[in-house]
DNA sequence: TTGTACGCGTTATCAT
DNA sequence: ATGATAACGCGTACAA
């Protein structure tokens, strides 16, 4: 249609009789303007209730202050933790922040990759490391900024920000083995969905085969709700013939709660009969008698360092590629004590 | 800079003999070229790998794909699940959704519509229906589709779809005076922060008051994480000397949880020493041993219906302007059954 | 069916 | 310090 937004830059000039390049100029602050007639622009401006036009500018400049952020899920308050700690430093930089959710989806994510590129994005934030070659060539070729974060990796796209989930798992087991857990049980998602809790599994794997333990009985259940996937998981894995674990690991806080919940309410003794163990240290945990064993994520910190590094990025400046932060363990009331030396 | 992107709908057309409008025609589907021609174009982008520049297509149609999304808050489930609702049906009409988060500040709010506005936004969906007059007054001015979501008023800016969260709160407290309960309280967080659930605190009281109960004690609690903020508002009434309340209506469930936690571990005896009542039928209810007393909000439904509603307005159908959607009381086991008559 | 001319609002470049 | 002109990539209107 070609049709007229409102107050543009041309209206400005016009009022004022100044050509558009010194209006442009004036409300952008850059040099080139006498004070008083950028004094005079800017009241204009107010006055006219002048409004730029984002497209036309993204247009002009071949780049946007957009920036990109893809999530897997918003559930469980764990991205939107990390999301809390990035917006603040995106907003105070100045860009403009658009989420996307792709449920775990690599297609949805590389989809949403184009379409931030179509809209000439100054960055991008995908959710961990893993990610399909084709996707990491692109994103290199086109050479926008990309954070990776929640997971590290020696040679991430451009940037990573996360935590070692295998060493993570691994400091976990350690602890509960130190504890004389050795029949050990995990309660997540299907595997391949999420690439990190199967880091941790295989961390926890690693550390029990070494002390000698039984195989690791897997449960997976394929559910978005966090609290009832752990209580369904729980109740199948408990149901099966054969399986008698003495403690069950699961993806997260809120699965072990379910679990934990699934467990009393089998007439389980936690964790005399039974240890329970989760993982990031979600704030329920606060709140609890007693408290799940589970290892603390950064994860405020980990989104405001990330935000920071990609930022440093955008603006030209080279930053330490990989990125891990320090978790802590949390020995908590549901598994027992580690036996002493 | 003016610098050039990539391959555009003149490169494809050069190498093809064409003229850019034969190209962006057979790219857009529209009629008025050849089945032969538009094959041919349709292969050499993608040949030549060519993406459309959505900047330069807001810019000449003053319009784009853009649905703004502004929500409070991400934690606790409930908006992502509104949000959930919402997304599909954008993503299937062809609509990118950009969200942002104003931790229930209306001024990040009206700057956030500002910048949807530059973006040539398509629409905008607000949280709530209780925004300044000035905001109101903005967006029927620039006759942007608006949907107002999670709350109901008859004269919304444009569409609402919600719950009407008073008569929620009298449903509740109705139940709670038919079980006998005569000393309320409620926690929540400080007045005006969030809107709903001070509706529904209004139509709780409105019940307790007319059954002749004792005023309703009020405990506000300044923080973001709901768990703790149920505990610790749970710990500061039940320390206030002289609040002896039979029953506690929290915010959510999330509150609620931990307000339960708290009173166990006072070793108060829910729901025979006090009873506990919530809000929204959170998933964690369904783990537990001891459901708590809630009412179910129909929040993935809310956010289908809400942005089909928004499609509609957005492709110029009239739609009703405020839909109230039902909810649901689950009587749980935190509160004593009503007394039967 | 296809092409030409121009505009969308802004910025870069080169002049004055 | 300020202005004229062209360009960013695409779409509309109208002509051929």
């Amino acid at each position: 249609m070609s049709r007229k937004t409102g107050v543009g830059i041309k209206e400005i000039g016009a009022a004022l009789g100044l050509s558009m390049m010194s209006v442009s100029r004036a409300l952008r602050g850059v040099e080139g303007v006498s004070d008083e007639t950028r004094a005079a622009v800017v009241k204009a401006a107010k006055r006219l209730g002048y409004r730029p036009n984002r497209n036309a500018r993204s247009l002009a400049t071949a780049h946007s202050t957009l920036i990109g952020i893809s999530l897997p899920t918003l559930f469980s308050d764990v991205f939107p933790e990390i999301l809390d700690g990035m917006r603040a430093t995106f907003d105070h930089a100045g860009f403009d922040t658009v989420i996307d959710t792709t449920d775990y989806d690599p297609a949805r994510e590389a989809a949403w990759v184009e379409r931030m590129l179509d809209w000439n994005a100054a960055g991008v934030v995908l959710s961990g490391v893993d990610h399909s070659d084709a996707l990491r060539r692109r994103l290199r070729e086109v050479r926008i900024p990309t954070l990776e974060i929640w997971d590290v990796r020696d040679d991430p796209i451009d940037v990573c920000v996360g935590v070692d989930h295998q060493a993570a798992g691994m400091r976990l087991g350690t602890h509960l083995v130190a504890a004389g857990y050795r029949a050990p049980a995990f309660v997540g998602v299907p595997e391949g969905r999420d690439p990190r809790a199967d880091k941790r599994l295989a961390g926890l794997c690693a550390v029990f085969r070494v002390a000698g333990a039984a195989d690791m009985v897997v449960e997976r259940v394929d559910r978005r709700a966090a609290f009832e996937a752990g209580w369904t998981g729980t109740q199948r894995l408990l149901d099966r013939t054969g399986a008698r674990p003495d403690v069950i690991c699961y993806l997260n806080d809120h699965l072990a709660f379910g679990g934990f919940s699934a467990c009393t309410q089998r007439g389980l003794a936690v964790p005399d009969e039974i240890g329970i163990a989760g993982f990031n240290g979600l704030e329920i945990n606060g709140v609890l008698g007693r408290p799940i064993t589970t290892i603390i994520t950064p994860r405020k910190k980990m989104g405001a360092d990330g935000a920071r590094a990609l930022v440093a990025r955008i603006k030209g400046a080279r930053v330490e590629p990989c990125m891990a932060l320090p978790t802590e363990l949390l020995a908590g009331g549901t598994t027992r004590p580690p036996a002493p030396v």
